[in-house]
DNA sequence: ATGACAGGTGAAACCTGA
């Protein structure tokens, strides 16, 4: 099973692109942020076009999540969790689940906190809870895919300039004991796991030439549950995406999950 | 040291992003 992740900042904006990605990896599932799209604006025609079913939580012009699957497998908006129970944010949409194949696929974009100093920082923290609070619970009901942007970067080694960033978000404590702690409930950070060690950007700044000088971040993360661990085939960023015509500043991120025999399915016909 | 780019809104300039 093949799944995506992909911060697409403006899922009308990046529909060519999008379209570039589905018909080049053939996802069976994909977890949007950032779609930046009222309910009513949400691209399911052009989706649907291009074989995919979607459930979305789509607030207006920011933020918004999707979960994407292929239509032979359709994704139906009655199963899916829409928003995140204790969200300091709730009119921000930021979280959506949907349960397919048995795994519950979860797409999240975390507050993005802006300054240590300013309130959307202790909102950051307090959805951070929320999402703990959340993981914890749907651990126990089956294994979770989660697939996001967590505007948190988790060691050092995840920031181009760590010096840079001192003092400020994306890279304080209280962010990265929170994150720890999620990991502690029960999930893999799934790149993490196949690469111990060594920069794996999933972001970075449209200015300043910071993708070609390698100035980037990894802060786009899947978590998945420990009980999925030992079905971890391949998990990184497809590159090319974050080059090319109109990109997102975020590139994707893929991960192949082989079945449930152990046996890695995606080259069958 | 600073700013630099892109998208949304809405029709200029401002907000958001990380």
């Amino acid at each position: 099973m093949r799944v995506v992740t992909w911060n697409v900042n403006s899922l009308r904006a990046r529909m060519p692109r999008v379209d570039e990605l589905l018909a080049e990896h053939a996802p069976d599932v994909v977890l949007l942020q950032e779609t930046k799209a009222a309910p009513e604006q949400f691209p399911h025609l052009e989706l649907a076009a291009a074989g995919y079913t979607a459930v979305d939580h789509s607030g207006g012009r920011w933020a918004g999540v999707a979960v994407l699957a292929r239509s032979d497998a359709p994704v139906e908006a009655a199963d899916a969790v829409v928003g995140l129970a204790g969200s300091p944010v709730q009119d921000q949409a930021r979280w959506v689940e949907v349960v397919l194949d048995g795994i519950r696929f979860i797409s999240v974009y975390v507050v993005n906190g802006r300054h240590p100093d300013d309130p959307a920082f202790a909102h950051k923290l307090d959805f951070l809870d929320a999402m703990a609070a959340r993981l914890a619970e749907v651990r126990q009901l089956g294994p979770v895919v989660l697939g996001g942007d967590v505007n948190i970067a988790p060691a050092d080694v995840d920031v181009w300039d760590p010096a840079a960033f001192a003092g400020g978000t994306h890279v304080s404590p209280q962010e990265r004991s929170r994150l720890a702690a999620m990991l502690d409930l029960g999930y893999v950070d799934a790149v993490r796991h196949l690469q111990p060690e060594g920069q794996a950007f999933t972001w970075w700044d449209y200015r300043a030439g910071a993708f070609h000088r390698g100035r980037g971040l990894r802060i786009d993360l899947f978590l998945v549950s420990d009980d999925l661990v030992g079905r971890i085939a391949s998990a990184g960023i497809d590159r090319d995406f974050r080059k090319g015509a109109k990109p997102s500043d975020h590139a994707p991120l893929l991960l192949e999950l082989a079945e449930a025999d152990g046996r890695d399915d995606s080259t069958d016909p």
